[in-house]
DNA sequence: GGTTTTTGACCAAAT
DNA sequence: AATTTGGTCAAAAAC
């Protein structure tokens, strides 16, 4: 995820779909404008009269200002629980591996264990609508080559939602894996799955599947390396409004600077979540904070901190505005 | 008969 | 140096 570091906060809407007229500044800016939605594939305005557009896009606009207001009180709540505070000065996702990883903890240094854990490959996420995925770290970690040298692996640490009854620990991310051993380990009595990438020796990215210890209805699945080839696509598994549906609107939005970086993904019901720690630091209790981020509580610090970053951000206003006008009728 | 999963054994790093 | 632990291998079993 790309992120700024010119503000404490900055919100980072990569909403919509792809462009159909000439971007406005405010879908430079990531930000999806209520004309984009009425002229996009999901809103269907150009067909209507004026009335019935002008209804569907309130009824749009409201459906965007709800899921912004349920972001920015996500948001909100994390950047002030200070939980996180424990970052780098960049505070930036992409950190040096010499410091996204403790001295110890590269990939084939077994005993760093789960402060390691936190792992990425880029890719588990875009299937969390439908596992019901509700965070991930990331962290680069180097792993040391015979020659020397050492490469830096992406590592993903996602937690994901599934069927207490379901022992398979299959986590759909829509790549396909082989699963080559399993393991308990000392610390939880549920067993950890291994995992490679089908495409393996080709594809080096592995990944971890261990059922929570404090909430079996929760895996944890962690991803080491990225996938060097495209994902299997398989229908179904599309983005509903890239498939042309009607389905919610896929955004996500980072914080970043001296904060941590967070993913929302609005393509979820209730907002998938994303902790992307910025150094190599083991996040203490991110369950904890999931269970955080569904509080009320949680919900309105982040309606008021989104509030005020939209507010303030004066090309957002700007370009929202010329966007609407665009699409009033000419008189 | 080929592919995938299971599972005990083995190895290496950490303690 | 011995033990513990996590990760991987590979033969057997299952599909």
């Amino acid at each position: 995820m790309e992120t700024a570091r010119w503000s404490p906060v900055c919100l980072d809407l990569m909403v919509g779909l792809p462009m159909v007229r000439e971007p406005s500044p405010a879908r430079r800016a990531g930000m999806r404008t209520q004309a984009d939605i009425a002229s996009s594939p999901c809103g269907r305005a150009a067909s209507m009269t004026n009335g019935e557009a002008s209804k569907m896009m309130e009824a749009k606009f409201t459906e965007v200002s709800e899921e912004n207001r349920r972001l920015t009180e996500m948001i909100g709540y994390l950047y002030a629980n200070q939980s996180f505070a424990r970052h780098s000065p960049e505070g930036d996702g992409e950190q040096p591996a010499s410091t996204a990883a403790s001295p110890t903890s590269p990939v084939g240094k077994k005993r760093s264990r789960e402060s390691m854990d936190t792992s990425d490959s880029g890719d588990g996420n875009s299937d969390k609508k439908m596992t019901g995925m509700v965070e991930a770290e990331h962290v680069d970690v180097e792993s040391p080559l015979s020659n020397g040298t050492c490469r830096r692996i992406k590592v993903k640490r996602v937690c994901t939602r599934i069927d207490p009854s379901d022992t398979s620990l299959v986590v759909k991310d829509g790549y396909q894996w082989r699963k080559y051993g399993q393991k308990v380990t000392r610390d939880n009595p549920s067993p950890r799955a291994y995992f490679r990438c089908a495409f393996a020796p080709s594809c080096p990215v592995k990944k971890k599947v261990q059922r929570s210890a404090e909430d079996s209805s929760m895996v944890e699945a962690t991803y080491e390396g990225e996938h060097n080839h495209p994902r299997p696509t398989r229908a179904g598994e599309l983005p509903s409004c890239a498939a042309g549906g009607g389905g919610p609107v896929p955004c996500s939005i980072s914080i970043n600077s001296s904060g941590p970086t967070i993913t929302l993904d609005l393509t979820k019901d209730g907002g998938g979540v994303q902790v992307v720690e910025a150094a190599g630091e083991a996040q203490p209790d991110l369950k904890k904070v999931c269970r955080e981020v569904a509080s009320p509580e949680f919900r309105a610090a982040l309606v008021e901190q989104m509030a005020r970053e939209l507010t303030g951000d004066r090309k957002f206003t700007d370009a929202l505005a010329a966007a609407i006008l665009r699409k009033l009728p000419d008189y």
